[in-house]
DNA sequence: TAACTAAGAAATTCTTAGCCC
DNA sequence: GGGCTAAGAATTTCTTAGTTA
């Protein structure tokens, strides 16, 4: 996915000019064009940088450019989920209670209904006790 | 970048509970947070599935964590609450974890939580039940 | 000129096994 | 249990030089 991104972003300029201007050989964007190869993490950002978008969108992640406003490509599912999470009144409670809260809070009490649901469950995968 | 933020993401739970959720060793995850080595492309686009985040989150390219918005965003009747709520990553993962989950055991999640936040704050009993 | 590719050297990743706390 | 790392095999990348259109 990234291959044809790469090549619709650089429209009618050259390979060498990309190239050069991001610092690579031009053998080496032409392999990213054709995905022979994978830009790393470090190149990958400078390449979302030179076209102002979104890494998401440089691999096919979404069909957003902006890298604010991805969204993840998701199928159906994805609506019911929302549906669901939107009629659930007692979520908006811990949306309420959650909301500004300290990180360290939040993550003592989601371990905290981690480790009940073991326990529940019967079984011990995972005996954290704090 | 990438370490801290999957190491955040990940919070309090196991490497090895998320390595085999996503299908690799749970040294290979180790190293992918400490830096070590770099998740090729489609990793990448398998953690930030699973983390429901942006790989421009995941690789420090910004600090939004840019969720899965929804497209159906533009639902009628509400204000930014609901907004909110859909983009907040982190409610989504309480979402999934209390689906499903006995009434007995979230109630009494919920108790923590409020309790864990009147000690923060020291003095104040906030005492709103349901 | 522009883009692509073969080939091999160079660099990175990934697994296993073991170590530490 | 949970996390980190050494070592080397396995895999991938990258450069150069050459090919194609």
């Amino acid at each position: 996915m990234l291959g044809p991104r790469l090549k619709e972003l650089r429209g009618k300029r050259s390979q060498e000019e990309i190239a050069e201007k991001i610092g690579i050989s031009r053998a080496r964007l032409s392999h990213y064009e054709n995905e022979r190869s994978q830009p790393d993490h470090e190149l990958l950002t400078k390449l979302a940088d030179f076209y102002e978008v979104g890494i998401d969108y440089l691999l096919g992640r979404t069909d957003k450019k902006e890298p604010t406003e991805s969204k993840i490509i998701k199928h159906k599912d994805d609506d019911k989920e929302i549906e669901e999470m939107l009629n659930d009144p007692e979520l908006k409670m811990w949306h309420k209670e959650l909301k500004g809260t300290p990180e360290e809070i939040r993550e003592e009490a989601l371990n905290f209904l981690r480790y009940l649901k073991d326990q529940e469950r019967g079984r011990k995968p995972g005996d954290k006790q704090k």
